[in-house]
DNA sequence: TTGAAAGCGCTAACAC
DNA sequence: GTGTTAGCGCTTTCAA
């Protein structure tokens, strides 16, 4: 690689006016900064960001932690969050977790040894250790996408509660009065949150919680799966389901098809979070869909925000999900989107 | 941050002994050694990559671009390299090129300024400009993940004019002999492949090519969307459809949507690469999958070889893909896979 | 078995 | 308007 010493001799000027050329730190003569231009081009120098970082303690570069970057909702968020910092000429070190709290802190370790800026946690694990300390003021900055947590940190996410409360309204709308929710792991503070949803929804139109109605306590697509055979068999079965992820969604679907059942023929069926090209398939679900490429721009804007003032106070900003109309709520064909979109 | 000095400082010795007891580069008396690592335990030490990069010039770091993160096939070599980077101690900086040769090199420029130790190209622009320079021998190392061009690089990707023959000639074998293929931009060369496999397929089967069955020049879901209406309306119309990548899949799936056409009753259809969670919908469509995290894996790993041994002799590695056989091209059901899976 | 010190390439304070 | 130089935190050579 070529340096900065390189160009000083060639242009006949010390390292320092090179430096000041490049970063325009400081006025340089007409004359010699062009001198100095010819040099760095015919050269064709590449600063290095290291030696930089060394000097002026910042990489410019940020970590993003993501527990599983195969998942398109997650594919989408980096989407966002690389093209901010693009934008403001930040790079981007990513790590996946696999939703596990160790792999984790341990990304986290590794970014700091690297002198990131910042991390992004996208998808923070509810039962990460050592989260106390992220809290300390004298921290690296954090910003946590998708699942939040205290409100002392910044941090970006989609509402949850009002929206799941919509989709079920519509169900119930639609003459549904026996509605079961797949709710996934209710430890988990988005589902909960998209729980809390159901039930105000329930609330609201008088209609009495059963427990035998929920299906928690599962986690992969293949228990949701298992866990839906025995509850969709038979004729005590609910006649609308509400799920609360793409997985569990997923999971809802292998079970349809295992028993040969049809949607909205058989149940009726609305989804938290969309499936990627849900649009071509059948059954068409109607979905909540959040904005997660926005989240992501959102997140890495947060803490571009928070690099340049360090003091400022802690932001939490929920982004409104879409609503995506579509047949399997049962709605008769044609019928205008009760979502006015 | 706690610096090696302060270590020193602590435990009574110089900041050479500590750097040796964490690096084990050198033998250190016992009870030296334990009083460093009481010292370093104490004051939570973490060391600082970026002093270490600068001095011994490898920042045990690799550089991945990609055409778009929110592909699931994307996510799913990310994920790939990632696990091997980990295992091998390297962090992963990210960048996404929207499959603009521009941003790619750009992408390239800002990897080499952050002095990564080498780069993953997934899914390389196939008019990247500049791409002779990286061929030069000083150039930093480079693999090629996905579209693979000289035989003089590192590369990795998925078998492609062989598995689409077998599935072109599934086609011609369930007795098909107006097969059309939805080839995409045959300037591509990993679709011009595939366009390959079906005219190998043809040829076997004495199939005249008709230049009216090859859509090509298509690049967006959109375009295919649009390009396919006129050809599926009429009795004019192909009986079978193979399709060259999963946007063009989807574009087929929009078009046969718009026409209230089902598959594989008015068209079969067979697809190279899958969409996501196809397994749960309908048309349950046949197809080649690529084994996207493997092929990731695989870079990452002649990367690291490339590191170790930068005179090895270039490799190119081509994968197997899964078929998957489902009903879309319209096999009796519950007949065996010909596939052999 | 250990330590002193040079130096990786840059930025910025200070001097002229 | 420009140059000299210390120093970022580490690794590693040389010397003891």
């Amino acid at each position: 690689m070529v340096r900065m010493a390189d160009i000083a001799n060639a242009a006949n000027v010390s390292v320092a006016t090179v430096s000041h050329v490049i970063n325009g730190t400081r006025p340089v003569k007409e004359s010699t900064r062009l001198r100095v231009e010819a040099a760095l081009d015919a050269a064709g120098y590449r600063r290095d960001r290291l030696a930089r970082a060394m000097r002026r303690s910042t990489t410019e570069t940020v970590g993003v932690v993501v527990s599983d970057p195969t998942q398109p909702v997650f594919g989408q968020m980096i989407q966002g969050v690389a093209k901010e910092a693009r934008a403001a000429g930040y790079a981007m070190m990513l790590a996946s977790s696999a939703d596990d709290g160790q792999q984790e802190l341990e990304a986290i370790k590794t970014f700091k040894e690297h002198r990131v800026d910042g991390i992004i946690l996208a998808e923070v694990s509810h039962d990460l250790a050592g989260f106390d300390e992220m809290l300390r003021p004298d921290s690296i900055p954090l910003v946590l996408l998708d699942r939040l947590a205290s409100r002392r940190l910044d941090q970006v996410g989609a509402e949850t509660v009002g929206p799941m409360k919509r989709i079920v309204d519509h169900l119930i709308g639609n003459g549904y009065d026996d509605i079961a929710i797949v709710a996934g792991d209710l430890s988990v503070p988005t589902l909960q949150e998209r729980f809390e949803g159901y039930r105000q929804a329930l609330d609201a139109a008088d209609i009495p919680l059963r427990s035998d109605r929920v299906v928690d306590d599962v986690r992969t697509e293949r228990e949701v799966r298992a866990a839906m055979r025995p509850i969709l068999q038979g004729n005590e079965r609910p006649r609308a389901l509400v799920t609360s992820s793409t997985n569990i969604t997923a999971g809802v679907l292998g079970a349809l098809h295992d028993l040969d059942m049809r949607t909205p023929r058989d149940v009726a069926l609305v989804s938290f979070d969309e499936l990627p090209y849900a649009e071509h398939f059948a059954p068409r679900i109607t979905s909540v869909v959040q904005p997660a490429v926005q989240m992501g721009e959102h997140a890495m804007r947060l803490l571009l925000r928070r690099l340049r003032n360090p003091d400022a106070q802690a932001r939490t900003i929920r982004l409104k999900p879409r609503f995506v109309h579509r047949q399997s709520c049962g709605c008769p064909a044609g019928a205008p989107s009760p979502f006015g979109d």
